[in-house]
DNA sequence: TGTTCTTTTGTTATCGATAACAATCGTGCG
DNA sequence: CGCACGATTGTTATCGATAACAAAAGAACA
C-alpha cells in the first residue's frame, strides 16, 4: 500500500465509516470523539499512511505552527546556541522553526519578514532591537507574538529577552580600569553594522571616560570573524599611542587578534591585554583563557521560547526579561594582584 | 489604511474592477493579463497592502516554495557554510529554506522528514547518505526532488553532491606515510555517530594498512567539539605506543587537541603531528597552520542548490557530482624535507 | 463585413483541512 | 414511561488562493 496517490482525510473517513470531522478530531486529539472510535481511526490512518496537510490545516485555522527566527549569521556560534536553546522547547510545543540569516542587514530582515508573513507564522523572533523603520510599524499592528532577542529595550515591539549590552561594556570597562589599564582600544567592524557591539563599545567608553581616558577605535571593514580580529589587532598595535588592552567586538575577533600579538612579539598579558565577549566554548581548551563576558545564550533561547509558547497559547505574562551576564576574568589580562597600575 | 482586517485577493479584485483570477495572474507574473491591467492591479495591491497567503497558494498548487534542509548541527561552521552556499541561489529562485538540526540522530531526521512532508516542500535536502531505513523507502517513492549532500554514493535516493570521504582519508594517509609517520592515531567521537568521519577513518586506515601499519583509535563520547579533541588528544598521548601523528575527526577537534599537546610539553610538529579535516577559516589566523583537507563547502552548497532549482523547474540533468578536495600541507606535520622517516 | 484566430477576462470547481452549528444517541431521573 | 441533558457524530460553509475551462473582445484576413 504505497501512498501513490496521497491518502487524505476523506479516504480515512470512508475507510473508517465515519465523517471527516471525526477523523479530524480524532487525529488532532481534540475533544468530541469517543476513545473507541479515536483508536480505530488513528490505527487506520497509520495503516493507510495518511499524512495530514499542514497547508490545508493552517489555512483553515488562519495560523500555522511555524515560528520564524531571524539571526544575523550562523557563522557565529552564539546564534546557533540561541537557536538551539529555543528549538527544543518549541518542538516540544509542536512548533516548527524556520531560520533566516540577515547578514546584519536590516533591509534583508525587513524583506524576509514580509515574506514570512505570507505564511501566517505562529510567532516571529528577531535578533536585536534595531530594525528597518517599516518593520516596527508593520509588526506593532499585527496581533502575532513578536520576540526581540539578544538585546534589551524599554519599548519592545512586543516581547523582549536579552542582555544589556551597554551595561556589559561599562562593567568590563570598570573591571579593566581596576586592573590598571589606561590605554584601551576597541576593535570592531564597520560602524553600525552590529548595533549591539556599538552599545558595548559605548559602555566601555563611558566607563573609561569617568577616568578621563579616551577609548581608541579600530574598525575593520569585514564580517565579524577571526580574520577581522587579526587585522584589527595588527592595526591597533601600529597606533601611535599603543594600547595596553585590546577590547574586541567578540571572542572570535579576540582569538584572531591573539595571533597578531604573538606575531608582533608581544606577551599576553604581560605586554598587552586582550578582551573578548561571549565566552565561547573554545575558551575551555585554550592554554590562556580569554578574558571575556559570558553570555547565557542557550538559557536566553529557552526563556524566550517558553514565553513565546505561552503567548501563542494566549497566556501573556511577563514581556521583558534582562538576562544576567558574568565577567570571566581569564588570563589574557593581568590579574589584580600583579597590577602596578602605572599612571600615564 | 492599516491592514487591520487583512486584505485578500478578492478585495484587490473588487477595487480594480476585475476578477480575482486577473489579480492572481497579474501578481504572480504569469501570462494572461495585459500589461496595462497588470500595472494597474499591482499598483493597487501595493497601495492596499495586499499580502498573498502562501498557505492558500501552496495548497491550491499542491506544492510550496519551501526547501527543507537537514544538517547534523549548526555548531560546526561547515554546515553553516554549506547552507550559506545554498541559500543565495535558492532565494534568488524564489525558494524559502527551512533548516533542521538532527544532532547526528537518524531517527530525529526521520521524524523531521515526516513532519516536513506535511508541508509539501518543493525539495528536501539531507546531510549524508546514511538515513533511517524507513526514510529511503519513503522518499524513493515520492516525486519530490531529494538532495543528499556532503557525502557521495553510487545509488542516491535522487540527487547527490558531496565529497568522497574514504578517498579523502586515504589520500591523507598516503600523504602522512610519505612524510614518514609510522604510528598514526585517529581521534573521533563515539563510533557510528558521524558516518562520514568513519569513512575518512577507514580510508586513513586502508592507506596505512598497505604499509602494514595499524591505525590506533581513540573515541570520545561527546559531540564533535574543541573539548572532545582536547580530551581525545590527552588520552591518545597516554597510549602505551605513543602515536607520532594524531588525525582528528575534523579541525575543531584538532584545535582542541593542539592545546593538549602543548600542555604535555610536546612540540608540534617536532614531537608529534596534528591533522584536521575541513580547512576552516580559523586556520588563516593560526600561528601554526593546521595540516588538513580543504573542503569546498560553499561551492558544494551552491552546486546543489543549482541542481535543485533545475529539478524543481522540471529540468533534470546530472544527478551525481563528486567535488574535489585539496590537502593543505600546513605546519602541524613535518615537511617532507626535514623528515628523517625513522623506522619503528 | 463577416469569419476565424488570438488575447484578454471571467466562472466554476478544487486544494484538504477546520469551525460552527445541527442532529442523533444514550442515559438519568421524576 | 417520557423528557432533558450530555456525549458523540454529521453537515455545511469557509479559509484564500489556483487550475481548467468558458466567454468576450480585438486583430487579421478574405
Amino acid at each position: 500500500m504505497q501512498d501513490r496517490k496521497a491518502v487524505k482525510i476523506e479516504d480515512v473517513a470512508r475507510a473508517a465509516g465515519v465523517s471527516i470531522m471525526s477523523v479530524s478530531r480524532a487525529l488532532r486529539g481534540v475533544d468530541g470523539v469517543s476513545e473507541a472510535t479515536r483508536a480505530r481511526i488513528s490505527g487506520l490512518a497509520d495503516q493507510m499512511g495518511y499524512v495530514p496537510s499542514r497547508l490545508a490545516g493552517s489555512l483553515a485555522q488562519a495560523t500555522s505552527n511555524l515560528v520564524a527566527i531571524s539571526v544575523p549569521t550562523l557563522f557565529d556560534a552564539v546564534f546557533a546556541e540561541i537557536i538551539g536553546g529555543m528549538r527544543e522547547t518549541l518542538l516540544h510545543a509542536g512548533l516548527e522553526t524556520i531560520i533566516e540569516t540577515s547578514d546584519y542587514n536590516p533591509d534583508r530582515e525587513a524583506a524576509w519578514i514580509e515574506r514570512m508573513i505570507t505564511w501566517s507564522p505562529a510567532a516571529l523572533v528577531l535578533s536585536g532591537i534595531d530594525h528597518a523603520p517599516e518593520v516596527e510599524e508593520r509588526l506593532r499592528g499585527a496581533d502575532m507574538p513578536v520576540m526581540e532577542l539578544w538585546d534589551v529595550t524599554a519599548r519592545p515591539i512586543d516581547m523582549n529577552v536579552g542582555i544589556d549590552h551597554f551595561a556589559v561594556g561599562r562593567e568590563m570597562g570598570r573591571h579593566l580600569l581596576g586592573l590598571g589599564y589606561r590605554r584601551p582600544a576597541f576593535i570592531g567592524i564597520t560602524q553600525g553594522r552590529d548595533p549591539r557591539a556599538e552599545r558595548r563599545m559605548q559602555g566601555l567608553a563611558s566607563a573609561f571616560e569617568q577616568a578621563d581616558i579616551a577609548l581608541q577605535q579600530v574598525r575593520v571593514d569585514a564580517a565579524p570573524s577571526f580574520e577581522a580580529g587579526h587585522e584589527g589587532a595588527t592595526r591597533a598595535l601600529a597606533l601611535p599611542d599603543r594600547p595596553d588592552v585590546l577590547c574586541f567586538l567578540n571572542d572570535h575577533l579576540a582569538f584572531g587578534g591573539q595571533t597578531s600579538c604573538e606575531a608582533a612579539g608581544l606577551a599576553v598579558p604581560g605586554d598587552i591585554g586582550l578582551v573578548g565577549f561571549n565566552g565561547l566554548n573554545i575558551n575551555n581548551v585554550l592554554r590562556r583563557r580569554l578574558t571575556t563576558t559570558v553570555t547565557p545564550r542557550a538559557l536566553m533561547g529557552k526563556t524566550a521560547a517558553r514565553m513565546l509558547v505561552a503567548a501563542i497559547r494566549g497566556v501573556r505574562a511577563e514581556k521583558r526579561v534582562t538576562m544576567p551576564v558574568m565577567i570571566d576574568a581569564g588570563a589574557t589580562t593581568r590579574s589584580r594582584l600583579t597590577s602596578g597600575a602605572p599612571g600615564d
